[in-house]
DNA sequence: TGCTAATCGAGACGGTACGTCGTGTCTTTTT
DNA sequence: AAAAAGACACGACGTACCGTCTCGATTAGCA
């Protein structure tokens, strides 16, 4: 089956971001109706019009597709901020947990392809390392409301944070409630413990 | 190259464990060796001088095999009581990442192959609530000693180190300092906190 | 375009005679309709309904198809006794002259072929030798009936008579008449001239 | 491997005589060093730092480029003069095939691509016509000489050498003992037999 | 004792994907 | 208008794995 009715050509000594995109739709779709198996940079490039060469310039192997399927399909997102961490934890798990949902489980599958693909192995890192980063904003706001204590290890507990996640998506519980999950994970952290 | 230097033959009617036990062997080395990728059927059945029919009749994917070469390798193990949970979470920590190092990480593919086998899926999940059953007992005596307070959800903590465990496995930091991990993950329960 | 309807099975451990015949069938029908540009490995694995491997393990590489194709066309041929050794040439270079006409001069591409691939240039260096030795049956009846003098080179004179059928290929000049062409060569090596 | 070191600009709007040379230069060389296989419009635009866009303008294809090629390679020669003309082909034998084996075989190349390019074929049936007049030269020298008889079709003598010359290139014989192929092929036709 | 039935090693088979390479066309930017 | 640069669609290459199959040899248990 073929996604794109008419092939693009070059514009010149430079890469074409239609083409990029064309593949990324035909991939995420792909993925979407075949799974994970019929994902393949054959049936991609079949489907988009494109050619494996062109495939392999962007992305240099399937974790590096796999991921900018991901980032594509995740779209930007800003960190809640409700006044309390948890809530703003719990909804941040929320949101999360729901891509992770809709995508067919994309995010698991590049973790899976990672155990055994150096290359995605080191795109993952970063990918993780960043995400990391990102709880830092809210947990910065933890500490600057009193509800952290201003030496606590913040890289740890967004560590923390991100293991769980993993846990429940490779372990098929994202439905569970993100609401006892992040108070399970935040509560010991928690300056004032509730009585 | 060769695991076995000859090939065995039809003992009759009936399975022939020397065939079982020679591929088992064979795959267990194979992914020592080679790592994931090279852990083929193919491979296992030229390794093994055994034919590819026998493999699949035993065990129908990869996943099946996996697990069997899982459960033969795996021994058993009590968990210590250095009478700190802290240290004791940290030995167990150190002997169960040894134990994945040396065994080529076939754990880590064994959540990868679940994330699109629903059957590993399902063996891994009756493995997971095993392993946290068995961290139970070392919690409960943390408690007995005071290290944690009584109302404490061990449950929740015990997946708590499993999830840092898996994390950590399926980034590929087997070499970290289980101690470190074991205090940051223990930490915030502790109920003598440093003021 | 598909050639066979079905396809084949394994036959045990052994290569199964039809996919070749299968396959050859496919490629001559090609090589007919399409030229040597069509006849690719994939395509001719299409029309055939076999797989690449299969095609490889009977034939390494091009050369060897093509030459296993041309030895089919061919067919068998024994060498005529006119009792008149340039007329036996005349006539042997008639039948061959045709024969690299009706094939869509297969033969001119497998010397073509065997000038950039060594595999193909040392199969035409063992069809081109039996060649030699057949022209020798040829040669020695001419001996034999007083034609050419016993102590002539045969296999100078053979290569000689190879040496311009091939030009005679390569230059498309199959046309020409064959019984002046075998008069002029073997002319030099008779004993009696014509005045 | 790079053969300029530097680029050539546009000199207006005109061709650069510059980039002809380079990209002629390049290809001759990439032809001795890497053989027939290696001698691509890619190769050779990478090895010229010329774009293929230039390349293709001036020769539209391979056979042009080859033809190209061996124009520039092969210099003006006269036919020596020994007194004995199976000399005087031996000395012109060894002289030709010396070429043919230093130019990388081109001669054969063309031959090859003369069997799908009628473009080709039309200029080595010039080129050939060309050298069978150039043995005349030789030829009448020895029918002068009294080597050969005069009513010796001398055009029938030139392209069975020229004949022996193209199978000794084709099969890759080019190393072989001039004289001993120019006796071979000159003794029948001399006048003097020996008894 | 001979027959049946299942297993074994062996490896060919049709498929399909891999990652790379060459082809000929194109656009852009510079001269 | 020509030059370098290089992306693009296309499609072949040769290899590897998959899962299925057929074969001939083997051996235990049943008749």
């Amino acid at each position: 089956m073929q996604y794109s009715d008419v092939s693009r050509r070059s514009i010149g000594a430079r890469q074409n971001p239609e083409a990029a995109a064309a593949i990324l739709d035909a991939a995420a779709d792909l993925l979407r109706r075949e799974g994970l198996k019929g994902l393949t940079f054959d049936a991609i490039a079949r489907a988009a019009r494109a050619s494996k060469t062109t495939l392999y310039r962007w992305w240099p192997n399937r974790g590096a597709l796999l991921l900018a399927i991901y980032m594509r399909i995740k779209g930007e997102h800003a960190h809640p901020n409700t006044g309390s961490v948890v809530d703003d934890v719990a909804q941040t798990l929320a949101r999360v947990f729901a891509a992770w949902r809709n995508e067919g489980r994309i995010f698991a599958l590049i973790i899976a392809e990672a155990q055994h693909d150096e290359a995605v192995a080191e795109s993952l890192k970063a990918f993780r390392q960043d995400r990391i980063a990102g709880w830092q904003v809210v947990l910065q706001r933890a500490v600057a409301r009193g509800e952290l204590s201003t030496d606590a290890d913040l890289p740890v507990i967004a560590e923390s944070i991100l293991a769980h996640a993993w846990l429940y998506l490779l372990t098929d519980r994202l439905d569970s409630d993100p609401l006892t999950l992040a108070s399970n994970v935040m509560q010991p952290w928690l300056r004032q413990k509730l009585s």
